[in-house]
DNA sequence: CGCTTTTCTTGATTCAGTCAAAACAAGGTA
DNA sequence: TACCTTGTTTTGACTGAATCAAGAAAAGCG
C-alpha cells in the first residue's frame, strides 16, 4: 500500500529536525497530517493503525520531540487535552467549539508573532498573543436552537 | 480583628449570587480578594488561615459555584493549574510570564466580549477572544539577561 | 558489521480535578 | 425558638492526562 509519498516527506522533516527516522515517529507525523488538531491519544489510536506495538509513551516522546524540534505546535485549550498541529511557520490562531471541541484554524491578520500588544505591557517582554475564539461552530449552533442547553461553564451540575 | 468591612462585601456579593453564605465562602472570596489569580490550590491555603478545617474539595466547590454564579471567572493557562480571578464584567486579558507563571491583567481595549472577530469565522458564532500574551515579566527578563536558558518549551531533557 | 547514541517499551508515579454519599449547617417557616 | 428543608461540607475513592525512569531495542554513523 504504497504510502511512500507521505511517508518520505514526513521522513524528511523529521530528519531535517535532526531526529532520527523510526517507523512510529513517521506514523506520528503522517497521523498529523491527517488529523491537523489531533490529541496525543488520537494520535495514538491512528499510529497503532500502523504501527501496532506503539505505545502511549512513545506518541508521547514523538510529539514532545517534535514540539521541541519545532516541527509541530502544541496547543492546550481549556478544559482540553493538549492537541498538536503541524502549522508552526504561521502565527495562527484557533476557533473552539465550547460544545463538541472541534478545532479550526483562522488566519493571523498579520502572519507573525506577536501578532498583537497589549495596551499595556506592564514590563513585560512580549513573546506571542495567542488568541482563541470560543464559540459554536455551525453544527453544534443549528442543534442548540431546538436545545437551549447548558452549554459552556464547568459548574457544579448538584 | 475586624475584617467585617470585606467580609461584610463578600457576604453580601455571595448572597446576591443566590447562594448561602458560610465561612469558608466568605473566606474563599476574600482570598481571591487578596489575590486576584489564584489557584485553588493558593486559596485553599489562605483559607484554611481563617477557617482551619476547610477541606480542598470544599473550596473546589466553592469556586466551581461561583464561577457558576458569575462572581468569578476561571482561567486555564496552558501548562498551568487554573486561577481564578474576581474581575468578570469586562472583558480583559492577560499577560502570563513563560519563566515564573506570574498572571497579569490586561485591560481589553473595547471592554466587551468578543473584543475580536476572527478574520474569517467560517460559520461559528463566536461568543468570546480570548486573548492570552505570553512573555517574560520585567523581573524574570532581567534575570534572563545573565541566563540564556531553556525558558519556553516542554520538550524531553534527555 | 559493529558501536554509539537515540528511541521505544514497560510500568510506576504524579498532579489536578472530579464524583459520590453521608454528616452537617444555613436560613426560611411554624 | 425549634424545626425542617435544602444547600453545603467533608471524607475518601477515583479518573484522566501527562511525566519520569530504566532497561531493551533499533538507527545510522564509521
Amino acid at each position: 500500500m504504497r504510502q511512500d509519498r507521505t511517508t518520505d516527506a514526513s521522513s524528511a522533516a523529521i530528519r531535517a529536525a535532526g531526529l532520527r527516522v523510526t517507523d512510529s515517529r513517521r506514523a506520528v507525523y503522517d497521523a498529523l497530517r491527517a488529523h491537523p488538531h489531533a490529541t496525543a491519544d488520537a494520535v495514538h489510536e491512528l499510529v497503532r493503525e500502523v504501527v501496532a506495538s506503539t505505545s502511549p509513551q512513545s506518541v508521547y516522546n514523538a510529539l514532545g520531540d517534535f514540539a521541541a524540534a519545532g516541527l509541530v505546535r502544541r496547543i492546550e485549550p481549556a478544559g482540553h487535552p493538549m492537541m498538536f498541529e503541524l502549522r508552526v511557520d504561521d502565527n495562527h490562531h484557533h476557533l473552539i467549539c465550547t460544545a463538541c471541541g472541534a478545532v479550526t484554524d483562522v488566519d493571523c491578520a498579520t502572519g507573525h508573532a506577536p501578532c498583537l500588544a497589549p495596551s499595556d505591557a506592564q514590563g513585560y517582554r512580549v513573546v506571542v498573543a495567542e488568541v482563541t475564539y470560543w464559540g459554536l461552530c455551525a453544527p453544534c449552533a443549528a442543534s442548540a436552537v431546538r436545545t437551549p442547553a447548558e452549554t459552556t461553564s464547568t459548574g457544579r451540575t448538584s
